[in-house]
DNA sequence: GACTTTTAGTTCGTACACAAACCAAAAGAA
DNA sequence: TTCTTTTGGTTTGTGTACGAACTAAAAGTC
């Protein structure tokens, strides 16, 4: 095998992991979603009220001029709302709509539907291999990039 | 192990490796290229002679109106040349300045490091492990989709 | 209380990425 | 030869993504 493509793999299986999803959401009839929105959504589905623009921020790993524009996309769909804080008139707050929280159910179909397909008949000895030796990979550039920080 | 976010894992390498490509890039002044542009340029440099546009189509697997921006912007920078064949008047042949060519080494170093800090200490044996595993992920999405497409 | 700094978001400019519409040249069919 | 289809590229419109500049409100400082 070779080792020295690992990067170029890994970006082809997401990207065909993407793929897929914007397959299912299309069977679903589902517009205005795409799988970058993923993050967001996830984190919204986590919410009990409305959050502000830069918790999603914080926990998206996106810029926030990224996620301005994004979530104004997403609200021009109709998926959420933004409301000026009125205790902080610098903070705008995000809620999902009604039609927002119907893509939860969804969310979690296409999740199944994902992990299937890419796991396949792997068994779980395997996976939990393969997650770990991910993992390794991510602490290493995570060391490496923090050490050249500085 | 999280067996559940591995797509996800998936993404946050390749974005951390991204990092890394840029900030190499960077580091060495290089100005004008970013990740994207990486397939492209590993293409061009195989080549001995200039080669249409729709060859960098099929090499690079991205669309063709992505590749036509892309090539426009590259040659901007002076890496390279688009000139119109003189035998097939709807052909656009590509070819690597001298600038161009001078990103080859630096392909080739900075591939070196990256692949050092992915891995890290991490064994042969392990890595081979792990390719493989993904190369079973990645044969999967494939059938996956393919089943899909009919 | 007036002034300065920090914080939260938006806007703008640029690039990748895709799909769809378009155009011109080549190839095939009548 | 003329007409039709295919092929190779470009253009346009939309969205993600980033950095930098900007705005307004809050927090901190004197």
């Amino acid at each position: 095998m070779n080792t020295e493509k690992i990067i170029t793999q890994l970006a082809r299986i997401r990207e065909q992991a993407n793929i897929l999803i914007e397959q299912e959401l299309k069977n679903r009839g589902i517009k205005g979603i795409v799988p970058a929105h993923g993050a967001v959504l996830a984190f919204l589905f986590k919410q009990t009220r409305a959050v502000p623009l830069k918790a999603v921020v914080e926990d998206s790993g996106r810029v926030k001029s990224t996620i301005t524009v994004m979530l104004t996309n997403l609200e021009r769909h109709g998926y959420l709302q933004k409301i000026p804080s009125s205790k902080d008139g610098r903070v705008m707050l995000v809620e999902l709509t009604d039609k927002g929280w119907q893509l939860k159910p969804v969310f979690v179909e296409i999740s199944a539907v994902l992990l299937d397909a890419v796991y396949g008949s792997m068994d779980y000895t395997e996976r939990d291999i393969l997650v770990t030796l991910l993992d390794r990979l991510d602490h290493n550039l995570r060391s490496f990039l923090d050490s050249q920080k500085k």
